[in-house]
DNA sequence: GCTTGCTCCTATAGTCGCTGGAGGATGTAC
DNA sequence: GTACATCCTCCAGCGACTATAGGAGCAAGC
């Protein structure tokens, strides 16, 4: 019997699933753990704390790669933390952009919608305004 | 000369790539339309509109799947329109959702960047957030 | 007619961040 | 000892494109 955290509790703790967590080791975001006699992965609890990092880091909307970046940053405490700010305030603006992309398209599907009478297609709101970019008032970007 | 509109006309005007276009007609969104006898693909007015459509229905978040229901029922007027306010109502549900996750995010990115007192990482509130999911005060859903 | 240079062609592989399945080995509880 | 959960590797697939290589077509100028 090895001490060791297992893949499933370590998933089960950190809340990133099984499969994820191996995903990040061949991707190089999570180190190679040591393996039992039977070949099973062992880990400690700096693991399940980069693996929360991760995944909150992740469901903030950052990209792999910046994660990456905040991991390094996070290892290296002594260093200045303007990265990690550059990297969150890039952040804030594509979510602030995004929403109000998100908040045009909400107003054009709110006025298909109100506008369908649920009659035949010919005379259907929804789809004339799909159709007719003109009839759209709000330029969209990437929503 | 052939009179039919070149793909990179039909591009320009819809505002579809080229390669998307072939794309579109490799997984059956737009028809595969007459060829010169140099092996080039001709379209008509037709193709622009569907290729309009297309692009302001993938501006608007529908899938490909969802698009093709909605093209089919553009292409059958008499038919009833539930099924495309179906679709965007239920786009609709998601677009909200999705606003709600978003202004959620915003506020703890805020709140890292504010917290930032821009010194070293050790006391970084960026880094600290991300590390310890404690401190985040909302639930978070897929941003 | 010939060359320049743009547009177009096919086919294939890569992007991102996972997710799922096959087929088998290991560990544990009874 | 045996049933069962968990783990292993490898590889394929998702959605919606995007990019690259290596050509062929075609219009205009000389």
């Amino acid at each position: 019997m090895n001490h060791g955290i297992a893949i499933g509790k370590v998933s089960q703790a950190s809340g990133v699933k099984v499969t994820t967590v191996r995903f990040y080791e061949q991707i190089g975001l999570l180190a190679a753990p040591p393996r039992t006699d039977g070949g099973r992965r062992t880990y400690d609890l700096k693991d399940i704390e980069r693996l929360t990092f991760i995944r909150h880091s992740r469901e903030l909307g950052f990209e792999i790669d910046q994660i990456r970046t905040l991991l390094e940053l996070q290892d290296r405490p002594g260093q200045s933390c303007a990265d990690a700010d550059t990297i969150a305030k890039a952040r804030l603006v594509e979510v602030k952009a995004k929403i109000a992309s998100l908040t045009a398209l909400q107003a054009e599907l709110e006025r298909m919608v109100d506008g369908c009478s649920h009659g035949r297609v010919e005379s259907c709101r929804v789809i004339e305004i799909l159709a007719d970019h003109g009839k759209c008032k709000h330029h969209l970007h990437d929503a």
